[in-house]
DNA sequence: AATTCTAAGTGTTTCGATTACACTTTCGAA
DNA sequence: TTCGAAAGTGTAATCGAAACACTTAGAATT
């Protein structure tokens, strides 16, 4: 059986035991969210927005491919973007990762053993856009608040938990928030991120007073439009500024 | 070929594309160390203590095999120890992971494909012993110092590297450094370890005004013996004190 | 028995960060 | 013109971090 190459790169598959799943986030000024994808073909759909058909975005790895550029292409196969930030939390490999009858029955109609282990590595990206397919490989892609999903196909479940943890540490401990908004953003929008992902709620004067003390925060001469209210100030995140300062924390909790 | 199966576990490997890789680490309360095997035979060794030919302890997945007990078994294997603090660090899956001649070499005098990549998930272990065995699959075992490791082969550096990363990030959020003591130990003994852990040198009175207040560490009525100085008092790690007391920090650095 | 060596153990002050808390301002919409 | 809604601002109290030097207890030596 030949098979016609017509890309430049081979598409071989390393193997179907090692798959890279994408947990990718999004942030709309109010919520958390998190980009699903119906297993189900858009044609076959019955019942609607039934979350335990709702898969994370994965997909196997190339012969040539690092983990991250196979993250990185799952991400830009439904954005569309580039250089977009992702960070590899964790790998799942239990023998027993399928269990429920329903997710065995959707693998073996989709022409795999039901009982083969694979190995998954999880990454989690941050965008500041909510600009995304709405279709990809015939399905349906959309958001859906981080606190509204309880129940996903296979063990998504446990590796959107698992990347929510990873993102708050991460957000515990360096800017990583504003790789979910947009470049201009205002404090408000900042503080709301991190209560909202922190899920804790902060005073806004101590709050202001902490960020004025992070130089990489940059204030423009140049306020919000168009908004019911007294119109914010917008800042920007100033990266060399950032990593120029950045100091490493030794702060130990013993 | 007939393969005798001896015994009672399904011995067969999921694939020989994924591995668990485990950095061992131990502290004999002067230095950080890691355990590392000569990748040449006992028999063949020439050149002694040459750092390119050590390389980290690593295995293959068994079918039925959970990562982490994957990781658990290399372990026990070297040590005859179970219940080892075990944590996962890193999966690293570069298709250029090796790519020094002699690695190469070494590779296909053991009946391995060297360009075939093969993933490999990295864990990082805390032993409070140095008791370990001397011989591992007709290899030497033995402990060096972190500090002094600057080559291994394959990619092992690097992920020697990561593993120190992740435990120094691991050590200032939790209290993990007891993983890596005996039992009873004496606060100088705990304050040495953060310094060479993490690399810094800390202040013996602010260490002990911080340490007083975690109500885990608790004081016995006993002593060190034998030393030629002041006896220092001995503490314990008290794990149900910390578990039930144990808050999540909200200290963000944004 | 006296001396020496070595690490254990102990308190105070200064400084910076965290917390708690309420009113005025500025815009668009009605 | 008024109203609604979010932006923006300061102070006092408390807590933790950092800097810093001498005394004590035991073993080993004389």
């Amino acid at each position: 059986m030949s098979n016609q190459v017509i890309t430049t790169k081979p598409k071989a598959r390393i193997n179907d035991y090692v798959s890279v799943d994408c947990v990718i986030f999004g942030f709309d000024f109010t919520q958390l969210n998190v980009l699903l994808v119906d297993r189900v073909l858009k044609d076959e759909i019955t019942d609607k927005e039934k979350f335990n058909d709702l898969t994370l975005t994965g997909n196997h790895i190339y012969e040539d491919e690092d983990l991250e550029a196979a993250a990185a292409r799952i991400l830009f196969d439904l954005t569309g973007l580039k250089d977009i930030y992702l960070e590899q939390f964790q790998t799942f490999g239990s023998p027993q990762r399928i269990t429920r009858e329903n997710d065995k029955a959707w693998l073996a109609a989709n022409g795999r053993d039901p009982d083969q282990r694979i190995i998954t590595v999880g990454y989690y990206s941050l965008l500041a856009t909510d600009k995304v397919t709405l279709e990809w490989k015939g399905r349906n892609v959309s958001w859906f608040p981080v606190s509204e999903v309880k129940e996903l196909a296979f063990d998504h479940m446990e590796i959107l938990n698992e990347a929510l943890t990873a993102l708050r540490k991460k957000l515990l401990q360096e800017p990583i928030g504003f790789e979910l908004l947009p470049p201009k953003f205002t404090l408000s929008q900042l503080q709301r991120l991190y209560e909202v992902v922190l899920g804790v709620s902060l005073d806004k004067r101590n709050f202001r007073k902490k960020v004025s003390r992070m130089k990489y925060l940059v204030a423009l001469d140049e306020k919000q439009k168009g908004v019911a209210h007294k119109p914010a100030r917008l800042y920007v995140f100033d990266r060399e500024i950032y990593e120029n300062t950045r100091k490493e924390l030794f702060d130990f909790a013993i």
